[in-house]
DNA sequence: CTGAAAGCGCTAACAT
DNA sequence: ATGTTAGCGCTTTCAG
């Protein structure tokens, strides 16, 4: 039954334009659907396809015209829900606008990341959606503007970068959990985060917003529970070890995402202490299993899905030359109160 | 201090010969390094590129060469864990031998599997990695295949095709977890699952399993507690709903996987029961968080990110030309006895 | 080791 | 509406 279990050439226009008898150009125009081709060729052509079995060379076509119909997503950690709703919000938008999508996770390694990045160029995506790991290392984005292609950069600010930005507005989030956490009657409030605010806008901002509150409460902020090396299970058990075992223990604790947030909980719990009557708890992305715990998780949400959605369609306006001027939205979380925070209890002092 | 903004045309090979006073063919060798190129003129060359900031065009490359050091992976759904988690497995096993990972989701959506192979080979891609959504639909599987590339399933079995498959013996371990279940004196057992057993090798070999343990156990198999119908937290709350509600409730419920796992036990606590007291719960997926739950969940763990790696690893080797016999790689999923399960209280028999 | 010339499969002028 | 002729940017014979 099999005519060539693997053949070696691929059919071409050429191939088909034969089998049509009719020129190459003209079976272009009908694969392709532009300019004008009759109606009786068109279907002659197509028929010679069908039986052909031939399949356009993507690869041929984009160098032609310069343009892929692809757009490329850099992410760190596909493992993270945060980043595959933000992928979810992209792919929707580009499909709907006849766009493909295709992803590179870099594992949050920098180096991943560049190479991420000239991968996708060197293939010739007409645009790219970044989120990027660094503030610092910015070479590799510089390149993408170089090359003329536009970027979209989600989730941080990257400074010095005439790009377009997408992403939340920490500050005032930060700010207002914070106060909430104060007004309970916490002083000693722990933040532990992957990525340092030297590196991350996000980060930074997070800081910030606590600063801001501390002062405003005028409490002195407590810099020794501000933690920045979450970067493994083991490291944030550590971490939460510390904090919870010095003398003047903190009596609530901020994660700065789900996958470090799971890590805190798991570690306060196999301290055998509960949420939230011995340490309050808080972390920013609503993840889903946050309503199965119990008590249920007081969490930042995002407009995750939003924000990616809305990357995908300033790129491709970009992309379609529809905007020329420079897009920077900025989104705003909200803080969704369940269960596990409450107000502190003196444990000795 | 910019030298060009956003220039058009981008530096090619003959501009970088130019530069560098040698032939095209030469800087070509040079920059690709292939061939025989003496010292002094790569030199020169590679001085040349840096200058001009020439970087490759991949497509034009691959367009000669036939090949792209790209391997396309085609997922149903990145948000859930279980498919990330293969992810990093295939990205590690595809750096590590120099191949880059192109990723198309496809929500599960049979028209956007269907897209997305047609993307990736039109692309061009040296290789595929699919994790199918049905195994009825399969037309653009046969595709791939004849199209020369390779083809590598993971997690689904798909019959009548030839090609390597990755995947987990699901009859075994269903009847294992089963039999458990039912020494620990359970009659009723629901499976709750997201895709049939006439689209899905992995579910009809879970049924399969169940079915073997309950006429070894000489128990009569509970039909009416099987629903394949999970495809929204809102069916799966009615679904949950309707088999604890029947007078005969079942017992026990098994969830297919991770996220219906998280809906079920959502829909079991607000209806204010208690697992395991009032119900035993498993589910497929050892997802992270089924360790801060209360009680932690009894989990059917599968090899996941050990079966990305193989796939990537037999791909690879296929593309490579190394391994041309066919690879059917098994793997056995672990039971991991935490909390869920108990033996069940006779509510009022 | 180097260079000239011929493609890869397709689209884009330019005729007709 | 159709065909002819050039390329896109690179690799690859094939000579030298």
């Amino acid at each position: 039954m099999n005519t060539a279990p693997s053949r070696r050439r691929d059919v071409t226009v050429a191939d088909v334009a034969r089998a049509a008898k009719v020129s190459k150009a003209q079976t272009a125009r009908a694969l392709g659907n532009y300019g004008a081709v009759s109606e009786e060729v068109r279907l002659r052509v197509l028929a010679a396809a069908e039986a052909l079995e031939y399949y356009p060379n993507e690869l041929a076509r984009s160098m032609n015209t310069g343009r892929s119909h692809t757009i490329g997503v850099v992410m760190g950690d596909i493992e993270n829900p945060h980043f595959s709703l933000a992928m979810r919000g992209i792919s929707n938008v580009a499909k709907a606008r006849g766009f493909d999508v295709i992803l590179v996770n870099t594992g949050e390694d920098q180096a991943a990341e560049i190479d991420a990045v000239k991968v996708l160029l060197d293939k010739r995506v007409d645009g790219l959606i970044v989120a990027p790991a660094s503030c610092r290392e910015t070479q590799h984005l510089h390149r993408i503007h170089k090359s003329g292609r536009p970027v979209i950069l989600l989730d941080r600010k990257v400074h010095g970068l005439e790009t377009d930005m997408i992403a939340v507005d920490m500050t005032e989030i930060s700010y207002q959990a914070t106060t909430e956490l104060l007004s309970a009657g916490h002083r000693r409030i722990a933040f532990i985060s992957t990525g340092r605010p030297t590196e991350s806008s996000q980060i930074a901002e997070r800081v910030e917003g606590m600063r801001r509150a501390f002062d405003e409460a005028d409490v002195v902020f407590c810099e020794d529970l501000v933690r920045f090396d979450a970067g493994s299970p083991t490291q944030i058990m550590a971490a939460v070890g510390e904090i919870l075992n010095s003398p003047h223990a903190a009596t609530a604790i901020v994660a700065s995402d789900g996958l470090v947030g799971l890590s805190v909980v798991e570690a306060i719990q196999a301290k055998n202490l509960h949420i939230p009557a011995d340490v309050s708890f808080l972390m920013y992305d609503d993840s889903p299993w946050a309503r199965v715990t119990c008590p249920p998780l007081t969490v930042i949400a995002q407009p995750v899905y939003e924000m990616g959605a809305a990357a995908a369609t300033a790129l491709i306006d970009r992309i379609k030359g529809t905007t020329p001027k420079r897009t920077v939205s900025t989104f705003t979380a909200d803080l969704i109160r369940r269960g596990s925070v409450a107000a502190p209890v003196s444990r000795q002092a």
